[in-house]
DNA sequence: AATATTTTTGACCATTTGGTTAAATTTCGC
DNA sequence: GCGAAATTTAACCAAATGGTCAAAAATATT
């Protein structure tokens, strides 16, 4: 039992509930008795707006991947200079995570579970990732020699390893490191510059 | 079902079951009866052998973590230098990690789900991790002058992001750059060399 | 071979859990 | 205010699931 939003309707305050536990517990750990508790609703009610547990999952994991993949999906397709589009991606995707910490290890776990399946609903239509632009860019660079000769797909790796991954292991990193939740929400803000200037000092000519 | 191995004992059979069930569907949406089936055997003998779900789980919690968690406590206590450390602590942590590619998410997910819990089985005893001579060695690089002015902590993530986090969206990185099964593991060997050379390209003055 | 011990099994139990139903309550259109 | 529609609830249900038990089968001990 948590706050209930009054004003929220009771949709709105179903999802939020879902989107906690859900994040909190995967799909296979969630009670839809518990999310029904957070809302502070009848657990047929529950069903009244969401006819199953699948349902709502997938509105909750498709509302939050939709927040994740078409940030990646930008570094590849915009026309930015390399340097500007290193610098943006960290900047702005530390910064929608920063909001939801939670939401990657969540969308990570349930890929896993079934790649083929929830690919396949983030990727729909015109919405695939085309990484080749951005991997032929890095070539580019190091054709004209601004940058030293570096493998594009390692490039990329480590771009959004060094992003994303303290997220994924914020409760590891906080714990062995000694940073509470403030500590680590100003580390991650000094990441957004740091991150970049790592890369560039790395490859830059 | 799977092949059933006739020459290990009853009990191995169980944990090799276990482990791949747990590491699939993580604690919550494992199923006994689907660990008896993997293993070929009744579900009360599961229960012949392990008392519960938790235990049998703990076991394999256990030793998955024992294999990811000491190495990183190592490159906090050697004594070699610092970019030979770094060389080490990647190429002998893939190396571990090619073998089991699934562990680190199943690790980094129960953590999540109780990191007190968890991490308090992890690092009980005199095995608490103990950062600061790396950060400490770190700063006294810095303060030497052969590596340029870092923050010792996100030199740290930087390392240990770029090393794991490819295994953690195996899946999503898979698909989304088109990588088989073979071409996968061959970026990951190469990782080995690539990433410390990263690193070393970015902070060596 | 006979007996004691360990391992394995099928049948069963209690609880949890996702989901339903019919009735009650509230809200809305008039 | 009144009937209809939408919202909310309590009580239930069936299947799934973790776990038990007594008997059977296999193995070891004498």
């Amino acid at each position: 039992m948590s706050k209930i939003q009054k004003d929220k309707t009771t949709e709105e305050r179903i999802l939020a509930a879902a989107k906690k536990i859900f994040v909190q517990q995967g799909m296979a750990g969630a009670r839809m008795q518990d999310i029904a508790d957070e809302a502070g609703i009848n657990k047929a009610l529950l069903h009244y707006y969401f006819k199953n547990k699948e349902q709502l999952f997938e509105v909750i994991f498709m509302e939050a991947a939709g927040r994740l993949f078409p940030r990646i999906n930008e570094i590849f397709l915009s026309d930015q200079p390399l340097f500007e589009k290193i610098e943006r991606f960290c900047s702005e995707y530390i910064s929608i995570v920063l909001e939801n910490p939670y939401l990657p290890l969540f969308v990570l776990n349930e890929i896993n579970r079934d790649p083929d399946y929830f690919l396949g609903k983030v990727w729909k239509g015109k919405n695939v990732p085309q990484p080749e632009k951005f991997l032929a860019q890095i070539e580019k660079e190091v054709a004209k020699g601004t940058i030293r000769r570096i493998s594009p797909l390692n490039l990329l790796m480590n771009l959004i390893s060094m992003t994303i991954f303290p997220f994924v292991a914020k409760p590891m990193f906080q714990k062995n490191l000694g940073l509470d939740e403030w500590q680590f929400r100003a580390t991650m803000e000094q990441r957004k510059k740091e991150i970049p200037k790592f890369i560039i000092d790395s490859i830059k000519k």
